[in-house]
DNA sequence: CCAGCAAATGACAACGCTGTCATTTTTATA
DNA sequence: TATAAAAATGACAGCGTTGTCATTTGCTGG
């Protein structure tokens, strides 16, 4: 029932290996051929077999994406985007979901990468960051796209999609600035994710530029969550002299702050207001919305996918440019709400 | 450097058809050449090339999950669920996001099975409930399993996996009424989504046997989506009578309708208690916390997984029991919160 | 102690494709 | 037009496993 290879040989009047030419896009064929082949493919709905690509050529058709699930909606967006990506160059993608903390990660993902034979990896945040796990992927030789906060012109030695995470928190504190606040409060995220270090520094210098200095009590160590959100407004609605607005390093610390503002019966956002990060839909749907800021996560994950792709590809092909380190970087976008802005009118 | 059956053969001293054997957990091996043929492997740390196995058996060791996104966390969970029973079984777990309602759904899905090879699908609502999806299915030859609303008694022909919505909304609507209520809404999610019917179904009978009479104008029509909740809650409370409690087809609802009464200055649960359904996250980030019912989402996931995958199996060794249509089912449990009840404390 | 049978094991082709290298065809050059 | 070089194509082995069938081993009962 299934054609073969061989069926579309036949019936184009050629040998196997040329239609295995046509098939990998190699050179060398002429266009006649190439016609002749992709007629009789065409006819016979043929589907390479993938798994005997595998086996002959070696190398698999197939990449990972690891990761630990910092927010759901983030997590499928980026599969979405990985898919998409995947669907066009005929790879499929193996997704991983893992607990960054384990202390055997390390040897959890080698298991994962032979099991699957995997020809490359996407990682995000915070895996893409942390320095043993990318030395444990150097060392077997598998190939990885990292995604990480920051631009292209911090040299990384392996390739990279950067979000532009500095710039977009500094948007976000320059938005609070131009609403009249000078008493803006930092509740952050882990330490140890690059991402809470980039949104900080953003804050920073947009204060900074704006004459403003910053205040230590108002700077929250937290954690991406809606708890730590919790406790840092309440923390800071405790003192003396509280913020007047606070930018929160992501959605859920966002919400969580929103959730502690009204216990204690606080006007958002007259008397706080509040702005979180990362767009989250349920950024949408807290009352007020969150001001946020979007990242483009299906772009993002897209690139990486097709840099993954392309530095597979071009280490198959021995042009062994392998050097070439390539680097793209994005930037989120600022999304004014309620939460922050008055002047949108409350639907 | 990768070691291969034939490695493990010559060092286990039989020969690669042996080592196969005990591989594929054939019976006929004596015990004693399992252990020698154990001992090889894992001195060898070998793993089977998955791509030599599915060419060579003709048969592939890879399920399919395919979704229509209805909410981020459920699909996070029941991938998570899958893989995990993947993980045990030594199957890979191919994802497959889609859009129900594309024209040439079916085609797309055959194609996919096509491409990725699986061996079976898992599906759960609202592709799990189409029926010109199953039907397509069933024409070419590919196990599935789906996971729907409903219970074991509901005789379906093709293996399911039941999430007893009936009985968790019956449930919640119980607790409406223990608080006090009688005045009771309903916000649907789309009609044509089995879930619906059965939280309907379960809300009307516990209305029913607290005799209470459903009035018409509390049942609204909505989706399953945030701004649904806010349109349907607008609805309900500018009525001259409006409800004293609603109970919402799921979280994102619930979360729109407290948006909706916050913003006409309605205290909840004093003047209005909500009621979700499914538990996710986002009902704890809201405030008032949501009362909500929690589905074992992963629990379900890894059962499907096991079922599809047996199901598989017992096909592959012609034991032909395939009439064997094994159903299971799994109910949600109560969670209550501050959305509905203040006798528990608000913290 | 051996025939007879079942259980255990092995030899070898095959799965569908790609890599290597040999052969044929085309093109460019003299 | 002949010849060399390049481009296009093909034959065939081999990737790591499993299926089939043949062979060997171990056991039973007479």
């Amino acid at each position: 029932m299934k054609s073969t290879i061989k069926d579309v040989a036949e019936l184009a009047g050629v040998s196997l290996k040329t239609v295995s030419r046509v098939i990998n896009l190699e050179n060398s064929v002429r266009q006649s051929t190439i016609d002749k082949v992709k007629d009789a493919i065409t006819k016979l709905e043929y589907q390479p077999n993938l798994a005997a690509r595998n086996l002959a050529g070696n190398h698999s058709f197939a990449i990972g994406y690891v990761y630990d699930n910092p927010n759901a909606y983030y997590v499928i967006d980026m599969q979405k985007g990985i898919l998409d990506e995947c669907r066009d160059k005929d790879y499929e993608l193996i997704i991983h979901p893992c607990n960054a903390h384990s202390e055997n990660i390390t040897q959890e993902l080698k298991n994962m990468i032979n099991r699957s034979r995997v020809a490359g990896l996407i990682l995000s945040p915070p895996l893409s960051e942390m320095p043993h796990i990318l030395a444990a992927l150097s060392e077997i030789d598998v190939h990885y796209v990292r995604i990480i906060p920051g631009t292209k012109e911090q040299k990384e030695s392996t390739p990279c999609v950067f979000v532009h995470d500095y710039a977009a928190a500094f948007k976000i504190t320059e938005h609070l600035i131009e609403q009249g606040h000078s008493d803006i409060a930092f509740i952050s995220g882990e330490q140890d994710h690059r991402s809470t270090g980039e949104r900080h520094r953003g804050y920073l210098d947009a204060l900074k530029q704006n004459n403003i200095i910053p205040t230590d009590e108002y700077q929250i160590d937290g954690q991406y969550s809606f708890e730590s959100g919790v406790i840092g407004a309440q923390q800071l609605l405790k003192l003396s002299n509280p913020p007047t607005a606070v930018f929160c390093c992501n959605d859920e610390i966002a919400a969580g702050a929103l959730f502690a503002a009204r216990l204690t019966g606080i006007g958002i956002p007259e008397q706080l207001a509040i702005a979180g990060f990362e767009d989250s839909p349920f950024s949408r749907q807290t009352w007020p919305k969150l001001t946020t800021a979007a990242q483009p996560t299906h772009s993002i994950a897209r690139q990486a996918a097709s840099q993954l792709i392309s530095q597979i590809n071009l280490n198959r092909n021995r042009t062994v440019a392998k050097s070439s380190v390539a680097h793209q970087h994005f930037e989120p976008e600022l999304v004014i709400r309620e939460s922050t802005s008055n002047t949108n009118s409350i639907e």
